[in-house]
RNA sequence: GCCGGCGUAGCUCAGCGGCAGAGCGAGGCACUCGUAAUGCCUAGGUCGUGGGUUCAAAUCCCACCGCCGGCUCCA
């Protein structure tokens, strides 16, 4: 017999009966499965010791999870009952954060999005005719026996992978079987509403060197509405792309032509470009650090010394040929900033020294992973490097984890996520400096409030680091700004300071980009505002419509010289169109004011102002348009 | 790089063995307009590149380049 606690009630029952049974003397209704301390188990889980169990209802979050990873199991059994049940073999199939997948492969028949209705369809029937649910343990050996018999080879592989004191448990529904661990709901009948998305490949427990499956996505919700909203949510994610507001605005371009990978910057992009440099810069000059500038290619010896052709080589550029040397174009600025460090002798009172530039590093990137502004194969770093002593190690950390913070907030970031990644097994440097150095990440992001996660033994092999990531807008996020110690290029590069006892000592040297690339921080940036940039960062700040260019065009003309005196970025429309088009087509180009001037206007020497954030605001002095505009610069809106 | 899909006018896309198409945009003309599309006319394409099959290829096949969705990798 065990007891098991459920709701402030008791209740002994003999040991293996499943929690669904539980449930149901206790006459609790409408669970889903129940959580045991942080395990979630389902209403077909024999209880087999003494436990306290809270019961998931559709309401909680977990109950999802549980109804997903059951939609995967019937997607896997469709695709057998389409397919055949000998054809298909079967990988893995989790929930995420939305729905759920499967990994497959079908013998003979490549899966493509126009099979996704008829194998929801079948999906469907098997829904529709309300299967229970089995759950069955079983023996190791009697388990690979079953799975190679069913010519489930990946399953086999699994099987083999799992500890040894585990049990393996089945589940399954009419004649489908699968090697599971749970949760699932008790039948068929019990998940929610679902659509299968996409198709795309995935290799067999991530390693490249293995084969490559299918993997079948999905998405799935308790709700229709709440699926659809998510189906819509995709379509407006769609519209915000960052690839499709840079046409759309005008702000870049990345052409075949050109070369993959690799931006021109538009007029407007570049405006928006140079207002990020410009604005980076006096941070970065307010702040004590000096810019410098450094050439895009090194000679190889400087490469060797740094270890980059020993480490990082497959992600250089070839090299090229000049007079019998070879030069490589840099995929990272660090070696030129050290050779800045050593040009003279250091001393203590000097540091900590930071040296900072807009640095363009090009580094070859495979062609899969290539995506707009993220990911490219050249782009600008905006990138610094302190070079300071141990004992400044903390306060270096802390005051420039505060500045990467604050600058993500002045673009409007709050939804980031941080990562501290500590020192992974084959790492370099002592015991003392991985401490100190992780400790002072830890103490900087805890002082500032941020709540992290650590990626154990994530850290580079040369140091530990903070990782800022920014959610983009259909939830992926991207790393942007980033902190990282170095151990190794001060050994290597011999860099050293004389301190106050007259000796030298070997410095810590800290990377760090803020924005981490100017090319995603861009992108990343406008797909968090929709294309509608804040006032202060919008390429075009005001566009001036003359309602007849002739008899108004002078009045505009007066308006936009006093705009830009003070520095306002003004166009005045003058192509020849009617009033509501040319208004359209100021609002599509995501313009934050539109000045419209008539009679009344010219009469009245004033403006009629329309926001593309605050609709029509009406007639204004042109003094109190400018202070407007200067005061929300001022405050970066 | 790998798996799958896709490259047709500046953009978005239709056509899928038999004359190269639409909408938007662009240029011109008319309209002179009060807060999200005025009308008419015109120009614009080596159908990604190279090869093959065929009487005939945008269309079928192969290779390459690029893009998209992922995987792996990463700022």
């Amino acid at each position: 017999m065990v007891k098991v606690k459920v709701e402030g009630k008791e209740l002994e029952v003999e040991k293996g009966t499943r929690l669904g049974e539980i449930f149901e003397n206790l006459g609790i209704e409408k669970a889903i499965g129940g959580k045991a301390g942080q395990r979630i188990i389902d209403l077909l889980t024999p209880i087999e010791e003494d436990m306290e169990i809270v019961p998931i209802f559709k309401d909680d979050p977990e109950s999802l999870e549980i109804m997903r990873h059951t939609l995967s199991h019937i997607m896997a059994h469709a695709l057998k009952e389409i397919y055949g049940y000998d054809k298909v073999h079967l990988g893995i199939g989790p929930t995420t954060e939305e729905g759920f997948y499967y990994d497959v492969e079908v013998e003979g028949h490549t899966i493509s999005s126009e099979d996704l209705p008829k194998i929801e369809e079948k999906m469907r029937e098997i829904i529709k005719n309300n299967y229970p649910l089995f759950r069955k343990t079983i023996e190791r050996e009697e388990a690979i026996k079953l799975f190679s018999q069913m010519k489930e080879k990946y399953k086999v592989d699994i099987i083999e992978r799992i500890d040894l004191e585990e049990t393996i448990s089945l589940y399954g529904q009419d004649g489908f079987v699968d090697l599971c661990k749970g949760p699932h709901v008790p039948s068929t009948g019990m998940v929610g509403e679902f659509k299968l998305t996409h198709v795309a490949g995935a290799y067999w427990m991530g390693d490249s060197s293995k084969p490559m499956l299918q993997r079948i996505y999905g998405i799935a919700f308790w709700d229709k509405k709440e699926l659809e909203e998510r189906l819509r949510f995709y379509e407006e994610a769609k519209k915000r792309d960052h690839r499709r507001l840079g046409k759309e605005l005008e702000l870049f371009l990345i052409e075949d032509e050109i070369g993959a990978g690799l931006v021109i910057w538009l007029p407007k992009g570049a405006i928006l470009r140079r207002l990020l440099e410009d604005y980076w810069k006096e941070e970065h000059i307010k702040r004590g650090y000096q810019l410098v500038y450094t050439p895009h290619v090194g000679n190889a010896k400087l490469w060797q010394i740094s270890g980059h052709l020993e480490y990082y080589k497959p992600n250089m550029f070839s090299p090229m040929q000049i007079e019998e040397e070879e030069y490589f174009v840099k995929p990272m600025n660090c070696p030129f900033h050290v050779a800045i460090y050593k040009s003279k002798v250091r001393i203590y009172k000097e540091l900590p020294l930071k040296l900072a530039e807009l640095g363009t590093v090009y580094r070859y990137e495979m062609s899969g992973v290539l995506h707009g502004l993220m990911r490219v194969r050249g782009f600008t770093q905006d990138d610094a490097h302190i070079i300071c002593m141990p004992e400044q190690v903390e306060e270096v950390i802390e005051e420039t984890l505060a500045f990467a913070i604050n600058m993500l907030k002045d673009f409007g970031f709050e939804d980031f996520k941080v990562y501290i990644s500590t020192r992974p097994a084959d790492a370099i440097g002592s015991t003392e400096q991985w401490e100190l150095a992780e400790g002072s990440l830890k103490k900087a992001v805890e002082k500032l409030g941020l709540s992290y996660e650590i990626d154990e033994g994530g850290g580079a092999f040369y140091g530990p680091k903070i990782d800022i990531k920014i959610r983009d807008a259909i939830g992926r996020l991207w790393q942007c700004s980033t902190i990282q110690f170095d151990f190794n290029l001060p050994e290597r590069f011999n860099m050293e300071y004389v301190g106050p006892d007259n000796r030298r000592h070997r410095p810590y040297m800290i990377h760090r980009a803020i924005f981490g690339s100017i090319e995603r921080f861009i992108g990343v940036l406008l797909e968090h505002y929709a294309g509608l940039l804040p006032l202060w960062l919008s390429p075009v700040q005001v566009k001036i419509i003359p309602i007849s260019p002739e008899k108004h065009g002078s009045y505009a003309k007066q308006i936009e010289t006093k705009l830009k005196q003070e520095g306002i970025r003004v166009e005045i429309y003058l192509r020849d169109e009617r009033l509501n088009a040319r208004i359209r087509d100021a609002e599509l180009q995501k313009i934050p004011y539109i000045v419209v001037l008539g009679d009344k206007e010219v009469e009245s020497n004033s403006l009629s102002v329309r926001g593309k954030r605050e609709g029509n605001m009406g007639s204004m002095s042109v003094e109190g348009f400018i202070s407007m505009l200067l005061e929300k610069i001022k405050n970066k809106e």
